[in-house]
DNA sequence: GATGAATGAGCATTCATTCAT
DNA sequence: TATGAATGAATGCTCATTCAT
């Protein structure tokens, strides 16, 4: 007897994230990730109920990915300023290697059913708040250590996790990207007012 | 100067705009649009070649709503700061009056095939172009003021766009959203850094 | 413009009510359906939500003719008895003519959902009441002319009806069929016991 | 004299009929079949070629059942009239007790292939003929007593056990369905006509 | 120009059947 | 014997696009 066992579950999603972040959720098929994956069509409902539940599980798994990366650079030595520009590069590292192609400036949603939204909500969102989370710790810490101003470390996390978006879509609007992910960094840092 | 009968073609956009912004561009229909304005479905291929070609036309519209809210603000008397206050308000309620249910974290696009990719840089990127071209301006007034650093102007108009899309976004993450846009504004001018 | 009439739609039932009487619901395809009738398979569901709705359509129409059939004699020349051989013979050709070939013994069902169970109960039944209404106006005609016992004559349309099934069916386990018909419907109006 | 492990094979039957007559053939699937009878899917073609096959023993099952049931009262005392009320209500009982789910007036068929169709013929048509044998044998004794007419006792047969499928129908299209059997009944043995 | 009926390629999903273990 | 993961043919349904009127 072959055991169901997770590893083709886990190459499923693996091919499934590659798909969605590079043709998007409805012009990647089932057919698509199964034949990425090596496996039949219908070897893909044995492990998803359906395609937005494959969608689901491989969100989970781009956040559990995002979250390890945080994880492991909070625990490692380093200011929190450098602690940030260490997470900057590797989020931008790990988005580059998804090879997404998706758009700036789209409107786009899966237009979800309620059932499935409430699960987003319970998948998700708790991975977003994680991420949310550590960030906040590292500016806590730097708040701590007079190196960054007292500000919300929640709200500044979130802009946080803004800017690197932004430095990664620059590149599609702005010349010199290499360049651009220090300079916006810097601005993130710094504020656009003058100081006195 | 228009053709007389543009106006059913400004219809359709108006009402795609409408729709694509609430449902993204694979949920809704042609026939959506066309019964939201009142035409039959041939009809808006009276006007527009496809579907894509419809898109393009209504990103097109959406820029230039943007661009004409930014020329407003920035012929407006008040400082620097007070403009990006201003127009970050208008940006906000200009996105909350089209409805947009897009979610902030979904890996879309509209897999556009080559020729109207061409046609999207050729739409959208000036628009893009010109509105950070008003902010830049805008900055560059407020370093000449010695309001802001000596920054890249361009980057920090970037950046700024950047800001205003976190801001609409942190409802979903963080509560207090009412506060958060002066809060996230704040962050944005002064930067994380402590001052010495 | 050419208009929606109903002709297409009329033929599609048609076509559908000989397929699904030949095949029945889960071996009938929309594909054969719309080949039949010459339509594309999209076609279909311009006139038909979905394959259970052109089900219960086709099963409309089939009792519609079935209903013309009984009206038609119901008003004819002839005494109650006189009709109702005449409503045997006219529904074993109608029967005979769909060239149906279900199983006699068979247990099988659409699983329709509640929705279509009700509407199901919406159409079908009313015209089998229709069905046992008109017979029951014959038989209690008979009654009044003293041909007939006094029994409930909502109760004896309804073996009626059952009995011109038998005759149907009978040719697959009784031989002589041709002479069936006859006999069968002696014992429905002579019964079983001997008479003292 | 059967193998041991045709235990097996006998639960698979059972739980077989149970679902093909609560849910019919279609919408029974081999899956539902084999977690009702506690085995794995595979077993279920250690045991049976296919599904049809199957299907055909599942039939075959119920109509030994059925048969049982007549041998088993033709041998009891009583008139042939009471014997054939004695049947009747047993065949109610067993039908109720498959809680049988299909709808009266439905085209249904299996679309069985050639071959199957004649393994139908080779398995269910005799068990029929051998019911309609016993009911024969129990009309003919009626009829050597004089308790009922001089009619093919055979026809009569057939015609018996459609009025039992009318009794168990008329609960359907008719109310007072606990009245039925006894009425219906009534009409089978005393006829239409009025006795002159 | 305007219509909307017709088209058919395209896709998600199901499920009987197989076969390696 | 028994298992159940894997298969892939089959099918219902959608919707962008066309075109006769």
């Amino acid at each position: 007897m072959r055991r169901k066992d997770s590893i083709t579950r886990d190459k499923i999603i693996k091919n499934a994230l590659q798909m969605f972040a590079q043709k998007g959720f409805f012009k990647t098929t089932v057919d698509d990730i199964a034949g990425a994956t090596g496996v039949a069509k219908g070897t893909v409902y044995l492990y998803f109920k359906d395609k937005q539940d494959l969608y689901i599980a491989t969100m989970d798994e781009h956040f559990n990915s995002a979250l390890a990366l945080l994880a492991e650079t909070e625990n490692m030595p380093g200011t929190p300023s450098e602690k940030m520009h260490r997470i900057t590069n590797e989020f931008i590292n790990y988005i580059m290697h998804l090879r997404t192609n998706y758009m700036p400036f789209t409107f786009e949603n899966l237009n979800l059913t309620g059932k499935t939204l409430k699960k987003i909500n319970t998948t998700v969102q708790p991975k977003v708040s994680a991420m949310i989370e550590i960030i906040s710790r590292i500016i806590q810490d730097g708040i701590d250590k007079q190196e960054f101003r007292e500000v919300d470390p929640r709200l500044a996390a979130f802009h946080f996790l803004s800017t690197i978006r932004a430095i990664f879509f620059s590149s599609y609007y702005l010349t010199n990207n290499a360049i651009n992910t220090e300079n916006i960094l810097e601005l993130f840092f710094e504020g656009l007012n003058k100081r006195r």
